[in-house]
DNA sequence: ATTTGACCCTCCACTTGCTGGAGACCGGAC
DNA sequence: GTCCGGTCTCCAGCAAGTGGAGGGTCAAAT
C-alpha cells in the first residue's frame, strides 16, 4: 500500500512548514515523490517521510542545508557520517570558545560597573588614611609627558590582558608636578606573578597611605592633588614615592564616558612624622 | 586641527573595509562627517573614528547592528550599557548550552560507531559463553507483538534521554517464539537508579550467558536463535529467562542504514545442567 | 593638455534559511 | 454557480555584508 500525501498532509507528518518543503524541492534537498501535471501539485510518499526524518536529524545537529545534500546523496549509514560529524563537533568547539570569550568581556564590565557604583555610593570623596594591600602589578617605567601613558596602557592591555586583575594605576616617581620629562610608570593590577616582555612585573609591598577620591576630568586634579598636600601639613605626614593615581572609572573599553564622571583615586604613601 | 580622511583612508584607520562603511552610512550607523556635493565622495573625521572604535568594540561583543545603532544613539557611558549586556549575556548563554547539547550528541554518534567498529573487528560470531555484569536499566514490559517494541524504545529515548548509558536491549520472557500476545520488555540501560512514570527502572543482576552475534535483518534472527538451542543441548545447560537481544547496530538515530549490517547480540543467561 | 592609475560613486546580484504576501488556479461541498 | 480552503508561482525581505559592473574624480606623470 502506498500513501501519498499533499504538501500539507506532508507539512504536518514531518513538522516542516509548506513553504520550507516548498523551498527544499527548489533547492534539490526533498524532492517530491511525483507532481501531478495537470495542477502542479506536489505528492509525497513514506520514502519523503523518511528522507525528511533525515533532514530534521542532520538540521538539529546544525548541518547546513548544503551540506545535509551532500550526507544525503553520499551516505546511508551514520559510520559514513563520523568524519562529518567531527568537524562538525571541532566547529562547535571553537564557536563555544569563542562565546565564552565574549562572556568573560561581558561579565568584567558588569563587574566594573558595579564596583563603580558601589564607589559612588559610599563615597564623599574626603581625604582618609587607609592601608593598601599588597598586590601584584606589571607596570611599564617612562621619562616623559603624562598623555604620554596612554600608549602604555594600550599595550599593559594587550599583552597582559586575562591576567588583569583590577583597576590601572600609574605610579608618580617625582615629588613635584613636570610637564617634561616626568618619571612615571603606568601598571596594571595582576593576578599573580609571571613573565611578558617589556613589563615589569613585581609586588608593590602593603603601606599606609593618604587617599582622596577625585571626580573629574583629568585636567583638575591639581585641585586635589592640592587638597591632599594640605591634608599631609596638617597631619605631619611625609610622602614615601612613588605616588599613585588609581583610575576606577575613566573612558571605557567601550565609551569614552563623561569626564565629569570619571573617578580617580590619589594615593600618597606616607611615612610617620619626618 | 581638523583632520579629514577619504573613505580609502578611513577604512585601513578603523580596520572596517570600504564596503562595509557605505552600507553603514546606509543603515544610519555611521555617517560620515560630511560628503563633497560635487564629487559625491564621504568625508570621515576624527569623531567618526571614535564612532567607529565604539561600533567595533560592540560588534565584537556580538550586538547586532540594529542594537548598536540604539546604544549608539541613546547612551555614552558603559553604565547605561549594564541591561544590554545583561541580555546579551544571557542569549551567549543559552546559545552556548544548546551547542553543548550538539557536542554532547555528536560525541555519542561518534563514541557508538567506534564501539560498533571495535565489534566488527574482533569478533567471528561464534557461540560464546561470557559473563554479563549487572547493570542498571529502564524497561517497557508488554504483551503483544513484536514489532510493537518501536514506540516503547521511541518513549524510553525520551523520557531518559540523557540518562542511557548503553545499547537498546529487550529482555523476552516467553521460552518460545509467539507471534502475538508475546511478553518482553523493550528496555534501556540507565546511567543509575531514577524515578520515571511508566518506565520499570531496576538492576539486571550479573548473569552467565551463551551469547552469539547475530549480523543481519532481524528477520533473519530465527537461523542465531537456532545454533544458540543447539550449543545449549550441546553443553547440557539450562536457559534462566528472560532471554536478551543487544541491539548494537541497529537502525540509527540518523539513518536507517543496510540491515545486513545490524548487529544484535542475543544472550540466553544459563544456570547450570539441569 | 592629456593620459594613466588609483580612488570613489551608485546600483545590482548573491549569500543562508527561510518567511510573508499577491494573485491565480484547483477540488470538493452546498 | 460559487464558496472555502488548499495549492501554485513569483516577488520581496531579514542580517550583515561581499563582489562586480559601469562610470565619475583626482593627482601626478608624460
Amino acid at each position: 500500500m502506498k500513501n501519498i500525501y499533499s504538501i500539507g498532509e506532508f507539512s504536518k507528518i514531518s513538522g516542516l512548514p509548506v513553504k520550507t518543503l516548498r523551498f527544499y524541492h527548489e533547492k534539490g534537498l526533498l524532492i517530491p515523490a511525483a507532481i501531478d501535471t495537470s495542477s502542479g501539485y506536489r505528492e509525497y510518499d513514506d520514502a519523503c517521510v523518511e528522507k525528511a526524518r533525515i533532514i530534521m536529524a542532520l538540521k538539529r545537529l546544525e548541518f547546513s542545508l548544503e551540506e545535509i545534500g551532500t550526507i544525503l546523496e553520499s551516505f546511508e549509514d551514520e559510520s559514513d557520517l563520523v568524519s562529518h560529524l567531527q568537524s562538525r563537533k571541532k566547529a562547535i568547539a571553537s564557536e563555544i570558545k569563542r562565546q565564552q570569550d565574549i562572556t568573560r568581556t561581558i561579565d568584567n564590565l558588569i563587574q566594573r560597573e558595579n564596583q563603580v557604583r558601589e564607589l559612588i555610593g559610599d563615597s564623599d570623596h574626603q581625604v582618609e588614611v587607609k592601608s593598601v594591600p599588597s598586590q601584584w602589578i606589571g607596570g611599564i617605567r617612562m621619562k616623559g609627558r603624562y598623555p604620554d601613558c596612554r600608549p602604555a596602557f594600550g599595550t599593559l592591555g594587550r599583552k597582559l590582558n586575562r591576567h588583569i586583575a583590577g583597576r590601572a594605576l600609574t605610579l608618580y616617581y617625582d615629588g613635584e608636578y613636570r610637564e617634561e620629562d616626568a618619571d612615571f610608570e603606568p601598571a596594571m593590577p595582576v593576578k599573580r606573578s609571571l613573565e611578558v616582555e617589556g613589563i615589569s612585573i613585581r609586588e608593590l609591598p602593603e603601606c599606609e597611605c593618604l587617599s582622596l577620591m577625585h571626580r573629574g576630568s583629568y585636567e583638575e586634579l591639581g585641585r586635589s592633588y592640592g587638597r591632599l598636600f594640605a591634608a599631609l601639613r596638617e597631619r605631619d605626614l611625609k610622602i614615601a614615592l612613588p605616588t599613585r593615581e588609581v583610575y576606577h572609572k575613566g573612558p571605557g573599553m567601550i565609551f569614552k564616558g563623561n569626564p565629569d564622571n570619571y573617578l580617580t583615586e590619589i594615593q600618597f604613601p606616607i611615612t610617620a612624622a619626618k
